[in-house]
DNA sequence: TTGAAAGCGCTAACAA
DNA sequence: TTGTTAGCGCTTTCAA
């Protein structure tokens, strides 16, 4: 089983193997008569061109990377990676690229990954997912000139492309929710905030907050994503006495669940929780979680075209995509107004 | 920025492009002397060779892939698949391959997908997650002469590459561990028996009940994986009054547990509850989830290393690597034996 | 609209 | 131990 290459086709279907390479790449200038026979003969083999003979002749790898930074034993734990990898893949399969993933596990990985990514000429262009702030990697990426686009929110708007789900107008309808429902005691468990997502859905909050005429007082904790320090948060804040929470992950708001229910209070009914992602199966909580979901995947799907424009457009000016979330009401806030 | 190759790294080395191929690859007939000059000058220029040039040349591209086929969205929400990524992912990173990452979202996506990965040359070879039983990705793979390893068991362990956590003896453990606690009454909720690792969880559980001296009668039951069919698998249980039942999953046993507080009976003094995987967090449950964790990341990373193997020795004879999953013994058994 | 030909950066066989 | 040389399969001018 030896491999096809454009030479066989072309003598196959009687032309030179210019002409079939114009017909793989959807040339326009081929007549009817050339495009047909070669065609057929394509689709009689399976011919499928050779991957690296193309990089190295058009300086296009075809491939994409993925990178995410950061202790990736943790990260897994959350769904969100998987289903920002899934809407990546996704989009990368619509438009016939292929999608390499580079974790970063230690500290020492990102230099030398780093370079790998860079030097090899294995990709067109990666997605750095920025988790958290003064990143390294992308001043290595606009050193060597590689396209790239952040998932998040870069230090640098100005100069960076990027795409993001709106953590601030997120985080003000959670605020906005909660003062609908005629509560009047909001706290907040926070993000940690070293992170631009962090950073976003607590300001948001508290704008949604001001704006509603509420104040957060000193019913305000950080957290650091996981359900442990959403339960500590909350035990902190239960002597504030709270009638309801804005928690700034769905795993912060579970650890805050189990706190409100182990201190021997009810939710909804003594303390409103709604939390942030919408990422955890609505009926894994009891009562089912309100909270205000970010499209993970379709930030995946949205950064692979993005990036796929600047390949394809080097001069391509700045762009920042920020994406809705949408707020999904359950049962953790309750459906009703309290009566103040 | 242009960029630098063999040619003129020798020129600034005084050697010819040959030599300094041989510094890069790491082979033994260079002189010191031209070694250390050689290297020299690519640790001053940064030099990285060129990936596509290289696969061309040599046919080898130093990228293997990793393949999920099925309905990935539900994927994504068990911890499973991003344990796996990571481990192989680590693994990949350890002897200088990338991995790239296919998923399949849709049936249609298989055959257009697989005929992209084996007809383009881009891997040197691929990982299988072999979610259901009959795959013909498989095929394909053989087919193509490309080489590949199989994640879970092939249908012909005889003639393929795999490595699997050791589901059989797993279970059997849990049958062990409950008749140790003094349980008699054991129930299952068996994994879907169109999967391999539920047949095997299946059976290493029957088994290890047999080797107890104890019996399964009619308290069993089939899940689909997920938390609310471990639910309703366990509330069709419960009127055969088992004290003590095995999940074939962490998120069954999640399910059963709340069909268990829901019947107003205690989790472990009405019935042990004992699951597979160990791949919840452990204080996600209460009480906390004895199970019997796979060791998924390492399967991960010995199926790249073993795809390597076959990759570089492609006369290599089959192998199917079985790594022992471990007990976690925690709170929903109990830890002392029951009095009969 | 087509074909001829050069060359992308590397490896590997061969010769020296 | 080293250098020379011939491709790997493709894209891309350039000329016809």
């Amino acid at each position: 089983m030896q491999r096809l290459n454009l030479e066989e086709i072309g003598r196959l279907a009687g032309v030179s193997r210019s002409t079939v390479s114009r017909v793989v790449n959807g040339e326009t200038n081929v007549s009817e008569d050339a495009k047909k026979r070669v065609q057929a003969v394509i689709d009689e083999t399976g011919y499928r061109p050779h991957a690296a003979a193309r990089s190295l002749a058009s300086n296009r790898t075809g491939v994409i990377g993925l990178v995410i930074p950061s202790a990736a034993a943790t990260l897994f734990d959350d769904p969100y990676f998987g289903r920002l990898i899934l809407g990546a893949t996704s989009a990368s399969n619509s438009i016939e690229t292929t999608l390499a993933l580079f974790l970063f596990e230690e500290e020492a990985d990102q230099d030398s990954l780093t370079a790998k990514i860079v030097g090899s000429g294995l990709v067109d262009g990666v997605i750095v997912t920025a988790a958290e702030i003064g990143e390294s990697i992308t001043d290595h990426l606009r050193r060597a000139r590689l396209p790239f686009v952040v998932v998040g929110r870069p230090d640098d708007s100005q100069t960076a492309f990027s795409v993001d789900a709106d953590n601030r107008s997120g985080a003000h309808m959670a605020a906005a929710h909660l003062h609908q429902l005629g509560r009047t005691r909001p706290a907040l468990i926070a993000p940690p905030s070293n992170t631009t997502a962090g950073i976003d859905r607590r300001s948001g909050f508290l704008e949604g907050l001001a704006e509603a005429g509420l104040d957060i007082g000193d019913r305000t904790a950080e957290g650091n994503w996981t359900e442990a320090s959403g339960q500590t948060a909350m035990e902190s804040l239960l002597p504030h006495q709270p009638d309801s929470v804005f928690a700034g992950s769905d795993r912060m708001a579970v650890g805050a669940m189990r706190a409100i229910r182990e201190a021997g209070l009810a939710c909804p009914r003594d303390i409103a929780v709604v939390s942030f992602d919408g990422l955890i199966p609505a009926d894994q909580t009891s009562p089912r979680l309100t909270s205000v979901a970010q499209p993970v995947a379709e930030v995946g799907r949205q950064a692979v075209m993005l990036l796929k424009a600047v390949i394809d457009n080097p001069a391509m000016a700045p762009q920042r995509i920020v994406l809705p979330p949408t707020l999904l009401v359950r049962e953790s806030c309750g459906t009703e107004a309290t009566s103040p």
